[in-house]
DNA sequence: GAATAAATTTAGAACGATTCTAATAAAACT
DNA sequence: AGTTTTATTAGAATCGTTCTAAATTTATTC
């Protein structure tokens, strides 16, 4: 029973999403938000989800991310040039970025106040702000 | 007696660098450090030179880049997940993305507070901290 | 100022992450 | 079930970037 319900909720959530609930749109969906926040690339999820027996293409995993980062089921975040990570904690907050390990922590919004901003161009808004912490030295210790 | 002027700082500017003051070098740090704060990538530098008659390998404009950023003359900037853009600005300061036109404009870095941070790691330190306001619609007007 | 040593540049190959393509398969609708 | 629509897939293609090994330039030594 406990199962069963977690897997109408993921199939409730990729519905609502505007999506078809396949087999590779579930089992992702059950890797990303089964478990607590998560930072993790299309190749982590890929290799998980192999891992865990759930058989899907690297070109669906890609698609399947950007379909959910559309729905606002996930945030994209680019940290590093060359990957991106996807995030599935949308709701305002920001990030400690170890360089070393490439490990991402969530920061709460509530830690940085953002004074006056420069005059934006006519028809102009603000979409996001991102802050990152980058990190030196000292991995996964606290 | 001016060119020659501007020639001798750049000069001196590559080999404060410990580089040696190569026609490519200096072809590139004249483009890059004469005008007011840019914000360049790779690719579009390298357009430029050629533009001007600078001849140069995409890979020397890459090597040099780094080179420069190594030794604190350009700082990288990760903005858009697949390309790096280089900032002549190295002292403090935050920035403006215009998501639709790709510019960057810089934003001074008492616009922000940053309070209090979660504790890191043991031995970890904060190397940087990355800003990064997007701003939908609206280019080059302000 | 030629000879030698050291650093630089280069074209093109190689790379890793991502996107595209066109064919096949699965889901939804009638 | 049959038809239409949407998804998945393997593999090719693309993009920005890095690597490689050879050719060139700059610095140093005599």
């Amino acid at each position: 029973m406990r199962q069963a319900a977690v897997a109408n909720e993921i199939t409730e959530l990729v519905r609502t999403a505007g999506l078809r609930p396949t087999r590779q749109r579930l089992s992702l969906a059950g890797l990303l938000f089964s478990g607590g926040g998560r930072h993790i690339t299309a190749e982590q999820l890929h290799a998980e989800s192999l891992g865990e027996g759930f058989s899907v293409s690297l070109a669906t995993v890609y698609n399947t991310l950007h379909q959910f980062t559309t729905a606002g089921l996930l945030r994209e975040l680019v940290v590093d040039s060359g990957r991106s990570y996807f995030d599935t904690n949308v709701s305002r907050h920001h990030h400690l970025f170890f360089e070393d390990s490439g490990e991402l922590r969530d920061v709460s919004d509530n830690s940085v106040v953002i004074g006056d901003l420069p005059a934006l161009p006519e028809g102009a808004s603000i979409s996001r702000i991102d802050i990152i912490i980058r990190v030196k030295n000292g991995g996964s210790s606290g």
